[in-house]
DNA sequence: TTTCGGATGTGATCTAAGTCATGATCGCGG
DNA sequence: CCGCGATCATGACTTAGATCACATCCGAAA
């Protein structure tokens, strides 16, 4: 049901690119591949995970959840994206909860294995140093949108950098296939579903985006640019 | 008119702890030590450093600062702490501003020292993934703080863990020493002076704390928890 | 096709928190 | 001991955005 792990999932982890053909080999045979329906949880928070993940396919997005049932997403996951690495280097619990958007599967690493390639790889802990370093500059960004940024900001920004990273001009603006909900999009900028629908429907009737079943278009982007 | 850095500045540096003595003193003759005035900038966003610090004496904030004036502090540095180390590791610029939030001393530990200590000492690298670690999980917490709590919930959350970092138990309740202004601590929890104001007056008139000019009391300890 | 559940659109409130303005207090340097 | 700048207190007002309550809408499964 689920292809076993192979040398593309090892290839998939960029800080462990140090490693050659045949040590990628032996730690693809050490791997786990899990498959994960729409909206499962592929780790929860509190627990303690047996080592990180990579996503092979789909997509997921770690959040927590507040008591009265708000949540806030701190990242999504792409394939190729790595997750849960913190708890393997203090092993403490998971900080969040990952759960799939959609049809996913992600692999395991266990904590073994990415302790024996660091001990034969030592370039790998700076690898890690440096993507850990990534992700501390994303948190900066993160805090400083929520806290100081509008919400029509934040939305406008994910909206830029989508456009950015997956978008495909054509004539009638940039496309970029649309992944996630309302929901999912509120939670990610911190907000709810309802201010997320109505600030869309503004950009909408200022012509900066057209937002369809299964695609977002960009019209504008000098406009979205100004919004951030 | 600055105290040269010395062995002991070496060992404020928790991941410089495999240091045997001989090399510690080696290190220490490489930093360089800087004194620096109330609400002075030590970094600032957008330059490069020239190494991490380290703080020796004095108190610090890490913040940024949006358009329109507000701030958002990421969090205060105290003697020991280190700060400015993703921008050695991804060579970017310095994501935030960081300000002395009184007279303060600094110590320098110029990129090439880092350099040379990781090569002699490959444990000192886990020993800073361990930290990033820590520094990635509370990251975490304030994200969550900053979007899905109160500002009384945050400032509560702030007291608390001030009354078990540095408390005093006294026949008044338990006494920490004030070192931040209500503009501090506003920025801190993202938010404005007057409501950290109005909201420290609520907190007084509920009998659970008293803010005085030079120190705080934690008279309930509890009905603080209960906030957060 | 029909149907049902997830996803969305939208008006009507509500409210935490930000803004503005103004005065009191305090501590330090002269 | 005086006066100025930093800090803090507090009332009045504004507002972004959260909540609540429904009305659709649409696609997949039966």
């Amino acid at each position: 049901m689920v292809r076993p792990p192979d040398l593309a999932d090892v290839r998939r982890i960029g800080f462990f690119s140090p490693l050659a053909e045949d040590d990628a080999g032996r730690v693809a045979r050490r791997l786990i591949a899990r498959r994960y329906g729409s909206r499962e949880f592929i780790i929860v928070e509190g627990e303690r995970p047996a080592g990180f993940y990579v996503l092979r396919s789909g997509k997921a997005r770690i959040f927590r959840t507040a008591p009265d049932g708000r949540e806030q997403t701190f990242r999504l996951v792409s394939p190729g994206d790595t997750f849960a690495e913190v708890p393997v280097f203090d092993e403490g619990p998971n900080p969040a909860t990952v759960e799939a958007i959609e049809e996913s599967e992600a692999i395991l690493v266990p904590t073994a294995v990415l302790d024996d390639v660091m001990r034969e790889h030592p370039e790998v802990a700076h690898l890690i140093l440096r993507h850990f370093s990534a992700r501390l500059r994303s948190f900066t960004e993160l805090v400083e949108q929520i806290s100081l940024q509008t919400v029509q900001g934040r939305i406008a920004r994910y909206l830029y950098q989508l456009a950015r990273e997956e978008g495909v001009r054509t004539t009638e603006g940039i496309v970029v296939p649309r992944e996630i909900t309302q929901q999912d999009l509120a939670s990610l900028v911190g907000s709810v579903r309802e201010v997320v629908s109505r600030t869309l429907k503004v950009m909408e009737e200022d012509g900066i985006v057209q937002v369809r079943r299964k695609d977002i278009v960009i019209c504008d982007v000098r406009s979205l640019s100004q919004l951030l």
